[in-house]
DNA sequence: TTGTATGCGTTATCAG
DNA sequence: CTGATAACGCATACAA
């Protein structure tokens, strides 16, 4: 049978509220009977119920986390268990519970976050990637109920995220190549409307302008999803119109078809770049360089902003900006 | 404000008890209050309290799960996020909820699982991976609480656990390398105290011997870890003393350290079989051949054994194996 | 078939 | 500083 407070309170002498207001180190409590206390908890091996204190305080400590199933995940999905990991680390120091739920399509996944709201079962809610005219943002901002996005949305403001800056990133990348002598860069992503998409886009275009390398039509390629076959396809379509001397694939999966048709083509003379240092990155052939996103760091991140939020109830910060670090490797070093 | 039980007995006009007998669909209720009532639950769109509910019937349908540390190698980790998602997609099924926790090493493991445990969150546990000697086993044994292992446990009865038939897997493994005329078999294992790899060799073995072929210390190498440094320190070994037809790795990354000796120094004719089918297997040069050991199905069967038993307190089956499939690629074929 | 009263294990309010 | 007492939202034994 389990010990409830109450046993700690005959044990000790003095009321349950008294051993409540022990556990929650209450100010207004003599050091004298919270020792006492104390040793009765421990006598009795007393962990007060999370259920019931849950319902006191109408307060799970449980965070939702969502995440989506979408075809591109298998490959790429070391992101969202390093997400989660980051996510549990956070949370496991704020004594914060993590519980998830896998959507097969838009729909469940509003499902899921409805059934998570209503039944009171967690505090707050965390998505991972932000989609373009995002429902499940939308809902969540209109019920008012407290989450985070991993990904930055569409509007954000009066809303939690977490993200890379993406422009930056990609800013910088195409700096770090003009700087090894290249003039002519191309791009190569998927998903015009994720805002992903379209921030890596913009850092690689105003970049180039920076730097005074002309961008047209023909610089770059934007492709309907995420795999290996897209980007084999935008490769060979980039190809035809010109040849670059390199190439910044919006994600890994991506640059994957790139090194493809280079190799089946043996052009030598193309250096790559994908973003998430995917664990694949280092066994492509040659090795691929890749733009580290550090996916472990944005599920910390994002539940560090959501719980600070939930606990201060008001906080200033309501977005965090995680560091990318770009991994050279043979495709350009 | 929430709308709870009480505002929809007054709508319809019953006391909340009479609500309460509804929701759960009790037989003692006439159809029409039953009516009445629904239509009261639907107007003011009210969905129970988990948490409450949760109090009342001292069930919380939460389980928790605990990734092990290993969970880090970011290599292997499919089979956990895919593991994860079949444990999910049943628990769902039965309007059950999952937490997770990541632990950095057994000692912590302990620690989330008595936390679990003793907070009175979950209503069972389900271990990822079961070591040999495994003290998180041992407690929960001891503690009677109601938990699932993925991964046989060396003391299997009286507990619940899902697993691949890892000994006849191998066995048949090495019954279709010898069809194909292979008289020198190589087995590449690591971690000779789990109980995977014990089945594995076996299987492997016995598979042997029943075929003619002796098997002498030099045939095998167990490493200590599972990565890809080790698997090519393996190879390296186990070529010293022998020239095997076909090698078997335990684990998807061992057998991509064998690829990686054998390109280096051009051996053509052995042929690799790993386990586990990661999706890296196939894009390995040559493309590996790999046992799929079907982490969705582990996870799924996990859950589904795990809440079967806190449904009916009581079931005859304790244990459930899931088919493994031998997915030929270049590496063998 | 339905309602009343009580309990689930805590926390919070209000006295003392 | 400490102790009753009443919530928290729901389920159920017992009555009616």
């Amino acid at each position: 049978m389990k010990v409830t407070i109450k046993e700690v309170a005959r044990e000790a002498n003095v009321s349950p509220s008294t051993v409540s207001r022990v556990i929650s180190d209450s100010s207004q409590i003599s050091e004298e009977t919270k020792e006492r206390v104390r040793d009765a908890i421990k006598r009795l091996k007393y962990k007060p119920n999370a259920i019931a204190r849950s319902l006191a305080n109408r307060k799970s400590r449980i965070l939702g986390v969502v995440l989506p199933n979408e075809a591109q995940d298998l490959i790429t999905n070391t992101f969202f268990i390093q997400a989660m990991k980051g996510m549990s680390k956070y949370a496991q120091n704020k004594r914060y519970y993590i519980t998830y739920a896998f959507s097969e399509d838009e729909k469940a996944e509003l499902e899921y976050i409805n059934n998570f709201i209503t039944s009171n079962l967690v505090d707050g809610i965390c998505l991972l990637r932000a989609r373009t005219d995002d429902r499940s943002i939308k809902y969540l901002k209109e019920t008012q109920f407290p989450f985070v996005v991993i990904g930055r949305p569409e509007e954000s403001e009066n809303l939690l995220w977490v993200d890379n800056d993406n422009f930056q990133a990609t800013y910088n990348l195409v700096n770090e190549l003009v700087k090894k002598g290249h003039k002519c860069i191309s791009f190569l992503g998927a998903k015009k409307d994720w805002n992903v998409t379209k921030d890596r886009f913009k850092g690689f275009k105003v970049a180039c302008e920076i730097n005074g390398i002309s961008i047209q039509d023909k610089n770059f390629v934007i492709m309907d999803d995420f795999n290996e076959q897209e980007g084999i396809n935008g490769t060979i379509k980039l190809l035809e119109n010109i040849t670059p001397t390199a190439i910044i694939a919006e994600d890994d999966v991506l640059a994957f078809g790139i090194l493809k048709v280079l190799n089946e083509r043996k052009i030598k003379n193309i250096d790559v770049v994908g973003f998430n240092n995917s664990p694949l990155a280092e066994l492509q052939i040659p090795p691929l360089s890749s733009v580290d996103i550090n996916s472990e760091e944005l599920g910390y991140h994002a539940t560090k902003i959501l719980i600070d939020f939930l606990e201060n109830d008001y906080t200033s910060i309501n977005h965090y900006i995680i560091d990318t670090k770009l991994v050279k490797r043979e495709s350009f070093k």
